[in-house]
DNA sequence: ATTCTGACTTGGG
DNA sequence: CCCCAAGCCAGAA
């Protein structure tokens, strides 16, 4: 399909997507990103994210770095929050602040269109 | 147009 | 496993 309309797509696709991954589940920025067929935006989706609105039913806090990590924020306590959210999720952190992707990290079969 | 910055990722050492 | 350089890309100044 033509590209015009590829502006607006990442965020809209980020919205799309994010929702779908589980509770007690987690997903790179890289992964989001490529399923929304930008596999180099894994910045963007950062961006996105960051642009959210406080009260989003968005599960934002799903997604974390390829290494594992909870990304550092500008925001003070937003990363601290973050990881309360996911350990209210059933998410369990090592010792070194990672999560065991092997265990939690989200393997869609499919994406709905 | 240029520079800087950031919720990234990967490859090397 | 840690650290760093590059590559990456959009938004702001």
């Amino acid at each position: 399909m033509h590209q015009s309309t590829a502006s607006t797509s990442l965020r809209d696709a980020v919205c799309r997507l994010v929702p779908l991954i589980p509770a007690g589940y987690v997903c790179t920025y890289g992964q989001i990103a490529a399923y929304a067929d930008s596999p180099k935006a894994a910045r963007q989706v950062g961006m996105v994210l960051a642009g959210l609105p406080e009260a989003t039913l968005i599960p934002w806090q799903r997604v974390i770095n390829a290494q594992g990590a909870i990304s550092p924020r500008s925001k003070p306590g937003a990363a601290e929050m973050q990881r309360i959210l996911l350990e209210e999720e059933g998410i369990s952190f090592r010792s070194d602040g990672t999560i065991d992707l092997r265990k939690h990290l989200w393997h869609p079969e499919s994406i709905p269109q």
